[in-house]
DNA sequence: GTCTATAAGATGATAGAC
DNA sequence: GTCTATCATCTTATAGAC
């Protein structure tokens, strides 16, 4: 009802939306207060207001991505599928992300340049590791529970295992701008979920 | 038997081994030709004399890897060993890397950085994903024949998720600097082939 | 081959006006 | 909040002396 609350993002809202992308497709080192100056439309001074240093933009952003993260898998637990398509929902952000976002995991892309990261930045990249690892590792067990998920399979090691090859399949995806190495390494982690 | 032949490596193939560590562990964004510079001890304008611009050396560098690579896998190959026993060394190159190297596989850095690439080594990133992808898928197949590896995987598939896999929980791995991450994934992937 | 010097531009960040 | 102006530094790269 207020006059401009309906799609009018802040400045701020805009410059977490340009730097996450920037970070996102160019990285940390990639990207600089200019890039996403010149983008939203003001001086990099301005940026600066907003966000005193690149770690704290940085910081920012890693952590709302957590956050936004944990919100879609709570839709997805919400839905009560089968922990196979569970895991098809978890594994299609990936998909989407590259297909419709033209960009890579932000925590994969961080993760690479680990040396060149802020501390606090690094550390929220490890959680989210570590996080999804937990979410994924539930998932199987309850599947095994349910006999929907062959039961012969650690659940932590298999997770991180699937964690590990999303995210490298997302590389390599990137690397020629071509989804088609994630959706096939998707389908053969699923694959050897199934019960025989 | 000449004066100064044994331990002499020559300028250019200091430039070469600085370059390539500042690769994996800084990647393309996160070294310059003074960094390279200062730790051979010349100054950027002698690193600018043997490779004129940065994509050169780069090139370079990444051709190299892959040509070193492909050396390591014919020694793997040459020693007639299990199929099973093949992969673990093969993986085994990526735990050394983290391990006594400190540094990412050169091209699980690179391919994150696509879009900072200089075309070249953007498509000898990808030859590298290839090139190792083939020879696994080789690797498998032959111990299917040979009855040591299960026989319901598809080759092709099951090496690109083994490839990236390795390459995720690199990058996993290399952010938090404890490789056993990557330890865990492998052992992961080499159980699923055993015959059931 | 290596150096000094330098260009031309980018970068992260701050001071102070409006 | 946003701007101009500015800083100190870094970056890729070249010209020309030694």
């Amino acid at each position: 009802m207020a006059t401009e609350e309906k799609k009018a993002s802040s400045k701020v809202d805009e410059i977490l939306e340009v730097g996450q992308r920037l970070l996102q497709t160019r990285g940390y080192d990639g990207f600089s207060f200019r890039d996403v100056a010149d983008e939203v439309g003001i001086k990099s001074a301005s940026v600066h207001y907003h966000f005193p240093s690149k770690a704290d933009l940085a910081l920012r952003i890693t952590n709302n991505y957590r956050a936004d993260f944990a919100e879609v898998i709570n839709t997805i637990d919400e839905q009560q599928l089968h922990p196979s398509e569970r895991l098809q929902r978890f594994a299609g952000i990936f998909q989407d992300t590259l297909d419709n976002g033209e960009r890579m995991c932000l925590c994969g892309m961080l993760a690479s340049e680990a040396e060149s990261l802020p501390d606090p930045v690094r550390q929220e990249t490890q959680q989210f590791f570590a996080e999804q690892q937990i979410w994924l590792a539930g998932v199987i067990e309850q599947g095994q529970a349910d006999n929907r998920i062959n039961e012969t399979i650690n659940p932590i090691q298999f997770a991180k295992m699937f964690l590990a090859a999303l995210e490298g399949a997302m590389v390599i995806s990137w690397n020629v701008r071509d989804s088609t190495e994630l959706e096939a390494v998707t389908d053969q982690l699923l694959q050897l979920l199934e019960v025989k």
